[in-house]
DNA sequence: GTCGTTGCAAAGCGTTTGCAGCCTA
DNA sequence: TAGGCTGCAAACGCTTTGCAACGAC
């Protein structure tokens, strides 16, 4: 049965209060903020079973670590900008993905990445 | 000054044979077909070399390790298949993507990675 | 008290780098 | 011959795992 630690309390209180999508050390550092001596392990651990739970949603940007953000925001993509590396959300979509799969082929999810430079790096 | 060397020879032409974007571990297997005793981190100074050089388009898929694919093919997405995680390559694209980027935001590239399954798994 | 959870350290894995020798131009 | 290129092995950074101690229920 899941057991409600308070390094689990604090790794999820980052997440909900993290205004774009973490990284595994990022997590840890803000998690640390309210409950010291937590291992990165823990962190990567807590992770995996919040994913499995539904209660994150992994975003995967080129070349950097996976980050993870609170699920249930709604549909949306994200933006890096190519200079300061920060990644942004984006809401809404192009729509009318599924055109673009060859014939057969079934889309059931997909992901957009924009790349650019943000306003203050512009 | 650039040289030709015959491991550049193989990994070039591992590259444009390929029908998919290959790992560098794809990459150094097929080029030791053609001339052995290549070493992995041979493979990565290429590839290196060449995505400088625009001659190779790298592709990133979440959780899996990098990918290269030939340049010059158009501009072009991909399909990852969930069921036997083949990545394929669909043309075209949605376009009007730059609307989604907040106010002050600068659109310079874009990624679109569709997920489902592909005709084989259906 | 049970057994899921934790921290630490070691192991894994993909990628990069230092270096002495090799080989293309 | 010069200096870019190579293979090897060590180093790196991120992530996972083994294990004994801990602590939520």
């Amino acid at each position: 049965m899941e057991r409600n630690t308070r390094q689990r309390v604090a790794i999820r209180s980052a997440l909900e209060r993290a205004e774009r999508p973490l990284t595994p050390r990022e997590v840890l550092e803000r998690a640390q903020g309210e409950a010291d001596s937590i291992g990165i392990a823990t962190v990567y651990r807590a992770l995996q079973r919040f994913e499995e739970q539904g209660l994150i949603i992994p975003v995967h940007i080129p070349g950097d670590p996976a980050r993870y953000e609170i699920a249930g925001k709604g549909h949306h993509h994200h933006f890096r900008c190519r200079l300061c590396g920060r990644v942004f959300e984006v809401a809404g979509c192009s729509g009318n993905l599924e055109r673009l799969a060859p014939p057969g082929f079934k889309v059931e999810s997909h992901e957009i990445l924009l790349v650019g430079l943000c306003a203050k790096c512009r």
